[in-house]
DNA sequence: ACCCCGATCGTA
DNA sequence: ACGATCGGGGTT
C-alpha cells in the first residue's frame, strides 16, 4: 500500500499534492510502529479500519499525516513523507512540511477519507520509478525496507 | 506527579 | 551536529 501511494494525489480542501515518498507501519511486531507497545489513547485510531486518517502530534511542533491500512483491528499506516503541488510543482519534503502546507492538524486525526468531499485521495496516478530503502528518523526497525520514493518520471 | 524522549526541521 | 518545544506514555 505505501508503495502503491506514489503518485497518487491527496485532496485536501482546495490543495492538492502528489505524494512523492511513503514509509509503512506495520503491526505490533513492528519496533518503530506506535500500535508496537499496544493500544493507547494515541494510536487507538490506527487498530481501527482502513481508509481512515491518522494525525499525530510530534517533537513539540509538527503533525504528521497517515493513512491507516490493513484489517480492523491489525494496527497498520502508510507515513506521508513528502508530495509535490501540482499546481506549482513545489517539493513539500518532510512529513512536517507536507502537514503545515495543506494545513493539517490534529483535528484531522480519525477522518474518514473514504467518505470525505473536503478530504480524500484521488485514484488518478503518475507513474514513478520508485526507490525502496530502510525508513528513517526511527532507532529500532531499520532493517526493514519500508521507505518508498519516487525518483524519475517513468 | 514526574520525567524522558520522539515516524522533525531549521540553522550552524 | 544541535537546539527548539511539548504531549504522550511508562514509571513512581
Amino acid at each position: 500500500m505505501a508503495k502503491d501511494l506514489i503518485g497518487k494525489q491527496i485532496v485536501f480542501g482546495d490543495r492538492r499534492g502528489i505524494i512523492t515518498e511513503t514509509e509503512a507501519y506495520i503491526g505490533t511486531d513492528d519496533p518503530a510502529c506506535h500500535a508496537a507497545r499496544g493500544k493507547t489513547p494515541r494510536n487507538s485510531i490506527m487498530f481501527g479500519q482502513a481508509g481512515f486518517a491518522y494525525v499525530y502530534f510530534i517533537y513539540g511542533m509538527y503533525y504528521c499525516l497517515n493513512f491507516i491500512t490493513e484489517k480492523e483491528g491489525f494496527p497498520a499506516a502508510v507515513l506521508i513523507r513528502g508530495v509535490i503541488d501540482p499546481e506549482t510543482g513545489k517539493h513539500y519534503d518532510g512529513p512536517g512540511k507536507l502537514c503545515n502546507y495543506f494545513g493539517i492538524t490534529k483535528e484531522h486525526n480519525g477522518i474518514n477519507i473514504c467518505n470525505s468531499a473536503e478530504f480524500y485521495v484521488d485514484d488518478s496516478a503518475a507513474t514513478f520509478k520508485i526507490d525502496r530503502t530502510p525508513r528513517i528518523g526511527i532507532k529500532a526497525g531499520t532493517e526493514k525496507l519500508w521507505r518508498f520514493k519516487a525518483v524519475t518520471k517513468k
